[in-house]
DNA sequence: TTGACAACATACCCGATAGTATGTTCATCA
DNA sequence: TGATGAACATACTATCGGGTATGTTGTCAA
């Protein structure tokens, strides 16, 4: 026996909801959004919502964790390669970019998650929660924190402050969030090119060499 | 005559209002800081709020502007300087970073106020006003959009796209309005420690040569 | 075919909050 | 010295939005 129906539209109606929640957040922020916006942005109603996910705080931290796993699945092709922390750092960065680019929607909630640094967590069981996803989005820091530290050992990268570059390097890199737009008759070349001019300036910035900076 | 009372209080009690504004724009965004809460933060009442602005956006609206007032005050002393645009770009973006640290709320606000591009401003007249708000920061942009440009032309900096550039330069000079938090014992020298590596990581991004770098 | 349950929609409750209407106090000035 | 108005505080209203309680419909298993 195969799925039956319920089985194959749960997972699909959750992703739609997690969507569209995500669009929502994305363009007004946590707290500006209702969840009846949300199920506008769905043509339904809060009843579909609601029997899905037990609260706003507990959506809001769905997606958060959607987008997460969204990054560590686009990275998990590349742990396994080798060479030097540099040009790692390069093919991560250039991976986390598009990231930011294509799942923009996700990736801005990620952000608002993280500044919005348990503030206003009602339940201690929505803390625990926030506090694992945070955990996991620290984790998550520390594989480029680790790479540029060790690009500045072998001396490929040359900043002052290890905390400081790392900051200003994920500002450059998660900038799209803020600033990039899809326009019309846009091709993937067209997105590779703003990429590849996120990634140069990260690593200028990071004092990388230019020479290996291709 | 002197000034009586009401007038030498009045706009002290406007700008500890604006401050107390900024502080709580700045820890939980506009939407989920309520009017009480600015009051809360002041010790007193929302009488006193309305007394002087007349609504919650119109007060936002203030301590936007009141921002940009201060980033354009600070400007001011360097609009005179000569030298090549590279230079002068140096010298306008160390001072725009010590703004963004030295008065983080208030540029956190002005942040927040150019992200939420009109969503939601009811009356036309707010609409108006925000537009204006705008033009004012967009105008700021444009400082530094004509310095990169110019430093572009005579060779100190290099980039592919200057509205990309652009972006990429200002998420740097303003991050320290999301990453930034003063510690105890902090001196000033450590303040300045922290711009100057700001204004070099951003200054690299733009591909500046390093030999003038200092 | 029927009972049960998932997947919603509808109707409702209530606390929070923007905004208002109305005191109250005190400095200033005629 | 008394009238006036600025600078608030207090009390109230109305709406919006998170959450819940309760219908309704279609599917599936027995």
């Amino acid at each position: 026996m195969g799925l039956g129906i319920r089985e194959r539209t749960l997972d699909s109606s959750r992703s739609a909801i997690l969507e569209a929640a995500a669009r929502c957040f994305h363009e007004r922020g946590y707290a500006a959004t209702s969840i009846d916006d949300v199920a506008r942005a769905l043509q339904s109603t809060k009843g579909r919502i609601y029997h899905h996910f037990e609260s706003k705080a507990d959506l809001f931290a769905e997606v958060f964790r959607v987008g997460m796993d969204m990054n560590y699945a686009a990275l998990e092709p590349l742990r396994s390669m080798k060479g030097g922390a540099h040009q790692r750092w390069r093919r991560f960065a250039w991976v986390h970019v598009d990231q930011m680019i294509t799942t923009r929607a996700f990736q801005r909630v990620v952000w608002m998650g993280v500044e919005m640094h348990l503030v206003g967590a009602p339940t201690p069981h929505q803390r625990a929660l926030f506090e694992e996803l945070f955990e996991t989005r620290s984790r998550y820091g520390d594989i480029f924190r680790t790479l540029i530290a060790e690009g500045r050992e072998t001396g490929h990268f040359q900043f002052a402050n290890l905390s400081v570059a790392n900051q200003l390097m994920f500002m450059t890199l998660n900038s799209p969030i803020f600033w990039y737009s899809p326009r019309t008759g846009e091709t993937r070349a067209d997105i590779e090119d703003l990429i590849a001019q996120v990634v140069t300036c990260a690593w200028r910035g990071l004092g990388g060499t230019e020479g290996t900076s291709k």
